[in-house]
DNA sequence: ATTCTAATGGCACTCGGTGCCAAAAATAAA
DNA sequence: TTTATTTTTGGCACCGAGTGCCATTAGAAT
């Protein structure tokens, strides 16, 4: 909500507002009139500030309602690196991002208003991308360091990519009840990818109707 | 390239254009000078038609080198629908995935200027996401029906996310080799998944340390 | 030729986003 | 206190995407 500012020490004029300050005004905005009935004008004035400076702490009027997204991310990348490394992957993965996900008691229902935001607006939603890659990118690191390949190969991309998707499946389920539990949908859904995923396997060899070996890794989580 | 119009049937002025064209125009002018750098004035004039024409046959300009997609969309639900019902359902969506993205020889160059395009131009990246939900919906109905569940639950959104995540992975690997095969890429992307996903499996009843059962179906394909 | 119909395309306007730059405000130096 | 330095601010003009409105155009039917 309000930033401290511990050192104002150095030369210059004062900063008008804060990043976090902006994108709380313009969250409650966007949910009370929607994101497309608000422009940028309306958010600067309700702020005191310019629309121009509006741009300075922000890039697009997309990146608004995420509020500051990096700190999140260093945290998740913290958690994963505390990773018990018998562990099997897919289970530091799953609780990662179970421990990404989770926020106190009292930030739930901005949570959800945030999301539901997020996963409604089509604009919003597809500016998202964008975001989910560094989140994504995050992933692929972990995955790349426990199969001993580069982030930027097929696996842990792969691994990445269906991560995501499973995330953004259970918070679309969340999102229609009300007392549903997040941690609990992102389990299930974690279930429902492994159940069907893992189906292909049990009949150990059946992999190889195509023939030819990959030059690309097929990981042993 | 050129549609036929096979009834110009009715009354009223005929069309300046097509939509197909205006797409080829548009991506090509979009592959030699750059996506953000192409203005929709000068793709307009470049088809010879007004920039509100244009507007009626793109909402977006976003949209414009996507050409038609639902046609493709509409293959892949009869190829899924065509599928064993004996086949395990990974398999199954494999088979229509790889189906879904086959292309004659003579279409591959453009078909991944297109792809390098769609993927690494920001906006367009995630503009995609948009089309993407309605491919993903395909996958959902198809799942939806296999397990009998509604297209909107869990397991058909999750399986249909990790799905859309394991090709767009494929497509990024794909681009970065001149010589690579997209089918073998495929391939190896859903072996990576099923690989980390079913390992935790194996071990049988072990995804029950959360206790309690869910009100979500945890399918068995 | 006239009427009907549907597509066209120009015009003006809104909104998001940017480059430019003078003014404001805070600190450091004189 | 005054002056110089530094940094942020915010106004202005401008660009490009996208939309509502509407007169015009061109083909088909009568």
């Amino acid at each position: 909500m309000n930033d401290i500012k511990p050192v104002p020490s150095r030369a210059g004029r004062g900063q008008a507002t804060s990043h976090s300050e902006l994108s709380q005004i313009a969250l409650h905005l966007f949910i009370d009139r929607g994101f497309d009935e608000t422009t940028v004008d309306e958010i600067a004035k309700a702020a005191g500030v310019g629309r121009r400076t509006l741009f300075r702490y922000f890039q697009t009027k997309n990146d608004l309602p995420w509020g500051n997204f990096d700190p999140l991310l260093d945290s998740m990348r913290m958690t994963l690196a505390r990773a018990d490394r018998n562990l099997p992957l897919i289970d530091a993965l799953r609780e990662a991002v179970i421990e990404f996900n989770s926020f106190p008691d009292d930030e739930r229902e901005m949570h959800r208003s945030r999301m539901r935001l997020l996963l409604s607006v089509p604009t919003l939603m597809a500016h998202s991308t964008l975001r989910y890659a560094e989140w994504r990118q995050v992933i692929a690191e972990f995955v790349a360091d426990r199969l001993d390949v580069r982030p930027h190969d097929l696996p842990p991309q792969t691994i990445a990519w269906a991560c995501l998707g499973i995330c953004l499946a259970a918070y679309e389920q969340w999102l229609e009840r009300d007392d549903a539990d997040l941690v609990k949908t992102f389990e299930v859904a974690f279930a429902n990818a492994e159940a069907v995923f893992g189906a292909a396997l049990p009949q150990q060899e059946s992999r190889h109707e195509s023939g030819r070996e990959s030059e690309h890794e097929s990981p042993r989580a």
